[in-house]
DNA sequence: CCTAAAATCATCCTAAAGTATGAGTGTTTA
DNA sequence: TAAACACTCATACTTTAGGATGATTTTAGG
């Protein structure tokens, strides 16, 4: 009996188009009599089916059609991971030596020229050398100008 | 006659509808004769109906439903775009005015003190006082520091 | 090995940046 | 309304930056 009850739960809609099946049946049975009685409630009789089984499959259709799935592209953004990586193409075209990227670093790091002087044991006159050089080849006159624009060309972070 | 067609071609729906009634009713009228004829075709009959208007039914929902619709959220995932926001805490913190954080901008985008008090309408004296209490609050002492420092404090971009 | 580029340093000079101090003028606020 | 603050400007001075030029020493590449 509990089998019977599973069946019932797990086939809702089955079940119920079953039992709708049987009530129809047990219509038709009681219309055919009323249509020996009123021979011409033909006309209602084939329209109630029309009405009913149009109903049904309204029903049938709407229960079990496919529905359509919209996927929705939802923009999660991720911090940018702020790994440098050099520019060596730029480096490159603009001919900048090794020792005047390093200049340029210290430079944009906030260092007076004695500083990076002391910084690399060299001379305040060397570093003027680096950083003049590098203004020539970045085509700036100040290291202010010279920081924007090589962070710009991802010459430095 | 045009307007007939014109009608027809808009409303397909509508059209074909109509005529499936029309050759119903005509069938109807057929299948009434062959009553008289064979008594017992009414099982027959009651059925053609009732697949057919099964049928016409599924057919109206699955026009005229609104279509059914799973949202998929999918997320997609994006690098954050670097929109700059400043950082208010810091400069209330710091103490900084509107006129400050004017120069600082115009100092980080490698402008002189010269070219920033062109700029502002000022002269090169009022951009050095800007600058010189700037350096304090930063607690810095020149100007490439402070825009490394403000840099990173999200002052500036 | 030889040369061109890179790196080093110097000197002289000018320009720009930065410090210190004082002061006038608005605006805001307790 | 007086104090506080922001903005303005000036003068005087020091420090740092930048330009021009020339020279020496490494270093890397053909």
């Amino acid at each position: 009996m509990s089998i019977i009850f599973r069946f019932i739960s797990k086939n809702t809609s089955i079940t119920l188009y079953g039992i709708s099946l049987a009530a129809l049946l047990l219509l038709l049975k009681w219309l055919e009599l009323r249509f020996i009685i009123i021979n011409h409630a033909f006309e209602i009789y084939a329209g109630s089916i029309a009405i009913l089984f149009t109903s049904l499959g309204i029903w049938l259709a709407l229960k079990f059609s496919k529905p359509k799935t919209i996927l929705i592209e939802k923009e999660v953004y991720r911090d940018k991971p702020d790994h440098f990586v050099l520019n060596k193409t730029e480096l490159y075209r603009l001919n900048i030596s090794k020792r005047e990227l390093e200049v340029l670093q210290l430079m944009a790091s906030g260092l007076s020229n004695q500083e990076i002087a002391n910084r690399l044991f060299v001379s305040l006159n060397t570093i003027k050398t680096h950083s003049s050089k590098l203004f020539e080849k970045l085509e700036v006159s100040r290291r202010t100008q010279a920081i924007e624009v090589s962070k710009r060309l991802q010459l430095i972070p």
